[in-house]
DNA sequence: CTGTTAGCGCTTTCAT
DNA sequence: ATGAAAGCGCTAACAG
């Protein structure tokens, strides 16, 4: 509490005995103009011992560069919130942080809805480079591409080189998937996913479904295909619709590990079995995938390595305008939650 | 990429025609200095129309105010990630994000380990306040202290008045649980935590857990406490160990969801059914306390809205210095996971 | 009601 | 090898 003014650069000076310039040469190890190492350490150590720590304001106001990342991560419009507490987020945040941190970076992380406009957010604060973390209609990209500012778009589906991108390849983990399933004997297997209305994950993950059926001279059906939120509650009761009405698919393939959580927890309840009666697959591989009885099968994608490689694609993009464009890559895992078909449901269940 | 260079208040002024500190009056709606209403709103057309974005860095020099609110998140010393990808972290930031947006304030989050000095970080970006989720060596608390910044502290038990503080009444909660075991008629309660080591959450669900024994005139026996990582796969370990090595309680009080959902699968895959066998009830209501099955029965926390109490701490605290000291109420959720005692046991299993 | 001016703390030519 | 000085963009006295 005591009104002990913080000490400037100025105050070293003095205290050093030098002047300002060379107080700031030395604190900065600038060695294009050689001090003496003398005066280096000795304006060092005074410093040191005045307790010094340099403003960051004042630097970011010369030299145009805030060492700030701004992260954006997408919220539900309802509550402001939701998204935000998806688990997938707080993962690949952590492989965000842990980059940029290392690369003496910090992150601003905000919650932003697809209205606000973030470009003027971006502006004040000098950011050196924004990460955007799902899809956000074009006016808003528009906007934020004005500025000037690096953009990573990490999971985004559009078609526009002033950005760099990091994603998966869905279409493809929808093949696998699919692929998967085949190869375990299906030939009956429905698509679970969200409304799928926009380019995005999920249509990818529908595309690459398609693909695989088509690759195995089987037809798309649309009685297969299941829509609803991506919600455990939602695909719970789901399952406990399908069962009811009756459903000609022995395998499941939901494009969500939450929703494939839901519908199986839907089917067990309703007494149907997995993977005996059906083979459910998810996608992703949260963590809750292996926390499940039976564990879920899924495709598994990094997702701390997602941000990880985002984080690396923005400081990249600090240093040169080369765009990046970059596609982890994504592996079926195999779990208890698919199986052979079985002729159970043949004989009659 | 055009290098048209970012628009000042200074250009402003002089397209307007008028000097910069009207300017500024106008822009930032100073009424005290009252500028002509129509000069006003000439400057305000006129920035608009320029596209003028004011610069923070600048702002905050003068002001000595950032916007800017540190949030730091612990992290495992191993692999300086893990801690952050705990869902209650995203979800608490949620809260804390929303509010401090709605103040018009921003969020910088870390993931720090208890080495790093946080304090200057904090200094050189000229945090308003900071708000730190979990328990942390004195030594970091001690260094921030002296920066002056307000610092919220979330969960952790420190003696210390120079600190905000929002919590849980941990040790209440803990009472709760295991007295909703004793209602059911279970006599023999295990303690299922983390190895208690230093002063936290658990140590206070602890005590708890011991105050409810002693109330009800039974002996808290060290037999009956396990200690266990935070971890899923290592409670279910742990779930096996019990059901082999045989084990007196009928009841557990496990103190973290993630613990108790491992404990449950494990009874499970042990042939030990829950909750006719065991009952275990766990802490926090992570959202996969009610994505499993049987649901467990937990202590329930708000935990967004304990983010967002402490962003609405760290606002006031911003404004004024008086301590704030804030325990959120805690609630038994009653679901799959507990029982009534069974006489199944008794009879020879 | 509006303009002048002195910085905030730091970096960076340009001299010396 | 070091110093003087000119700002970066903005706010806040202080004058008028």
């Amino acid at each position: 509490m005591d009104m002990k003014k913080r000490v400037s650069i100025k105050d070293v000076a003095k205290a050093a005995g030098v002047s300002v310039a060379t107080t700031s040469y030395a604190l900065n190890h600038v060695k294009s103009s050689r001090i003496s190492d003398s005066t280096a350490s000795h304006v060092r150590e005074v410093a040191r011992r005045m307790g010094y720590v340099p403003n960051l304001s004042a630097r970011t106001m010369i030299k145009r560069k805030s060492q700030l990342i701004g992260v954006i991560i997408p919220q539900t419009g309802t509550t402001n919130e939701m998204d935000y507490r998806n688990p997938f987020y707080a993962e690949i945040l952590s492989g965000i942080e842990r980059v940029t941190r290392e690369n003496g970076y910090h992150i601003m992380v905000s919650g932003t809805g697809p209205n606000q406009d973030y470009s003027n957010i971006a502006q004040m604060r000098q950011l050196d480079a924004v990460i955007i973390i799902g899809t956000y209609p074009s006016k808003f990209l528009d906007d934020i591409r004005q500025t000037g500012i690096p953009v990573v778009l990490v999971d985004a589906y559009v078609e526009d080189d002033a950005f760099h991108q990091v994603r998966t390849n869905d279409r493809q983990g929808g093949y696998l998937a699919t692929e998967h399933l085949l190869e375990l004997g299906h030939r009956s297997i429905a698509f679970v996913s969200d409304a799928v209305r926009f380019p995005g994950v999920f249509e990818q993950r529908y595309l690459g479904y398609r693909d695989a059926l088509k690759a195995w001279g089987l037809v798309p059906e649309d009685a297969l295909r299941y829509e609803c939120n991506v919600s455990y509650i939602d695909s719970l009761r789901l399952a406990e619709r399908i069962v009811r009405e009756g459903c000609k698919a022995d395998a499941f393939f939901v494009a969500a590990d939450v929703m494939a959580l839901g519908l199986i927890h839907g089917f067990i309840s309703s007494g149907v079995h997995v993977p005996e009666d059906y083979s459910v697959i998810g996608f992703d591989d949260m963590i809750l995938a292996s926390m499940s009885m039976p564990q879920i099968s899924t495709v598994r994608q990094d997702i701390t390595r997602k941000g990880e490689v985002a984080a690396q694609v923005a400081m990249d993009a600090i240093k040169s305008d080369e765009k990046q464009y970059i596609c982890l890559p994504l592996t079926v895992v195999q779990r208890g939650s698919t199986g052979p078909k079985s002729s159970r449901k043949e004989t009659g269940l």
